[in-house]
DNA sequence: CAGTAAAGTAAACGGTGTTCAATATATAAA
DNA sequence: TTTATATATTGAACACCGTTTACTTTACTG
């Protein structure tokens, strides 16, 4: 009976699915309650009602369910950051906004934004690389401030290796600063003057 | 026999703190070889020849050890940092050559300055710490760079508060991009190209 | 109903930091 | 010199960790 047969393994494949994602939820739990290095396969497995070894039929390892993770959080930075094209206003108007819209956003991530950008692995690295020379533009993170920045008068007839390169200093100010703010744990009135001042520094910079 | 006792003792705290360096030397040759991560309290007392507990009555646990292995670097940071002030130049030109000097040498740090500079231990933070309001100034960090804004033309009469914000700004750029440098490992080649746009960027924006 | 493929597990391996009771050693006092 | 005491040192254990292996149970197929 093939009929049936195929119907089986779509169930099959569904509980893999839902086993997956009771892990990957599990995982999410942890995470949640006591960051990135609160995940444990003991604790995963304890919390799913299995044994620690069934998970490795599910997943390569646990490097393979932190990365999903860290993806998964990396992909909501990239929509929240992509969001407000749509309204109208200057591209200065727009750089800061949105600036502004991505630090506050990564300091609530925290330690989660900490971890996804300095991990090293190849897998990450693909997506949260944004220095390599021209790859840059293929991702959303600097894409979309390269467009803002051709926006600018005088940046229309720049050189793209120029332009980008800019991006990516710009990128580098709100990550180094967003560290620095998730690190030392800033209170809410200085945080708010920094990236007050930053905006502005970054605009006189970008006069010039 | 008072002065006996007197030279016991002392020879008793040399022996103290030799086996302190001791243990400290392991963990030296531990991170060189294979980074901070690489410390393990049983491996070093498998180098200095003693049982695993031993440790523990010269250090506190293993984070004190990876402390001050930290705080070490840190203060090399430091005097290479301000190393430069003897030399007259400009003062944009200190800024841009101290910058680069700066990333250069963290860059080559690699693995030790991310550690450092992400480390969120009170007593790291007590000498890493640049985004407090006011404290800041008392860091050599950032005050060297204070120092330097206040010889740049119109920073005379800027109140501290702005100049201070400033410097954290450079500060934070700096420190993202040396880490994006490293995250990366971008070549030589790009590195250079993009140490030489940021310190346009930021003589740009220093001018307004 | 037998056979097979998949799901699940217990137990172990080698690793981690840390603690504690017991022991060896060196000094001080008798 | 012998005894007492403080210090240095250790072995063994505790409680974790990620991962692998051999084994058993379960579910499905012919």
């Amino acid at each position: 009976m093939e009929v049936n047969t195929i119907s089986i393994e779509e169930r099959k494949e569904r509980e893999k699915t839902a086993m997956r994602e009771d892990i990957l939820n599990a995982a999410r739990k942890l995470v949640a309650s006591s960051g990135l290095d609160g995940i444990s396969i003991r604790k995963i497995a304890g919390m799913i009602e299995y044994s620690p070894a069934i998970i490795y039929h599910y997943f390569k390892n646990k490097e393979e369910i932190v990365e999903i993770l860290m993806e998964e959080s990396y992909r909501k930075i990239l929509e929240t950051l992509s969001l407000s094209d749509t309204c109208e206003k200057t591209p200065e108007e727009k750089l800061t906004e949105s600036s502004k819209r991505f630090i506050m956003l990564v300091v609530q991530m925290g330690d989660m934004y900490k971890s996804i950008m300095l991990n090293d692995s190849a897998t990450v690295l693909a997506h949260t690389s944004v220095l390599q020379r021209g790859a840059a533009c293929e991702r959303p993170a600097i894409g979309i401030l390269c467009e803002t920045l051709r926006k600018l008068p005088g940046y229309k007839e720049k050189a793209d290796d120029q332009v980008e390169m800019t991006a990516q200093i710009i990128w580098a100010l709100a990550f180094g600063l967003s560290l620095r703010l998730i690190v030392e744990q800033v209170d809410d009135a200085q945080r708010q003057r920094l990236i007050d001042h930053t905006a502005d520094f970054v605009l006189s910079a970008l006069k010039n």
